[in-house]
DNA sequence: ATTGATAATACGATATTCGTATAATTTAAG
DNA sequence: CTTAAATTATACGAATATCGTATTATCAAT
């Protein structure tokens, strides 16, 4: 049987409104273990994805307060999870980079969702994997 | 080209690592506007799903504290998103359900995750987007 | 050189989360 | 049947987080 585009696209919602959901609770363990909130956890996997950004770069994407990003970062120094560095071309911002703790913090998130992504795959045969893998990376390189 | 599994799961990680934040994002957005916190969507999200469950069943399953979940439910209350009621067969539970103004806001939500989706499905042909659903629910269905 | 714009932070007000103690109800034991 | 223990939710206070406003430092432009 063959779905309408229309239906599809609705199950197809569904079905990542519950991923969303389930790799949110697996992240918030996560970062339950390491004391980190929410906040903290996405801006450091942001900074892990753009090096020497900017303090407002981060508070940008994640759609928070300049002074929230900047008692994040505190608390993410504080900890010694990343760097606060003054770029000589432009004094005013602040570049943030990982530490190397920062750098394990990030790969033990990436642990975890890659074991939640091994579950994912696990219903499926070895050439449904191969199928689902290239069609999700087909789309992922498509979002920039 | 033929990548390994464990290459594959690497990429898919990563592939879902960023849909998970992109998706986040978009619902933050969408609290926003209903000046909901990230807690209080994710219970309605929940409770859409499981009308009448119990308060400690949403704090299980988001993982935070009852006191916590009791707060979230009175501001979900105050704001006419939801329902307490206190079944005759136990009456130390209390079952939560949607109000029509709850279902009219995860319907926002989801319209939101409907267009993420449909994005997502852009750059595939039809024929793979079949797959993809496909796959994509014979994963979701396996996750109970 | 001065004015205006940009980037981050200090500080205080409000809101959120959580631990502890408490109240209400159910279950189990005597 | 009564009492003790367990379960479920909430009240309250302490610690923390978020955000708006004001401030400082730097850069850009006239």
């Amino acid at each position: 049987m063959i779905a309408s585009s229309a239906e599809q696209l609705k199950q197809l919602t569904l079905a990542f409104e519950r991923f969303t959901r389930r790799f949110k609770v697996t992240e918030a363990t996560a970062a339950m273990s390491n004391s980190l909130n929410a906040l903290d956890v996405q801006a450091l996997l942001f900074i892990d994805d753009h090096p020497g950004c900017k303090l407002s770069d981060v508070a940008r994407h994640l759609q928070v307060a300049p002074t929230t990003m900047s008692s994040s970062t505190d608390r993410l120094v504080r900890r010694g999870m990343i760097e606060r560095q003054r770029p000589e071309t432009n004094r005013r911002t602040v570049a943030l980079t990982l530490t190397q703790a920062g750098k394990d913090t990030v790969a033990g998130y990436m642990e975890g969702y890659h074991d939640a992504c091994s579950a994912m795959l696990e219903p499926l045969d070895p050439a449904e994997r191969a199928d689902f893998v290239r069609l999700t990376l087909k789309i992922a390189q498509h979002e920039t």
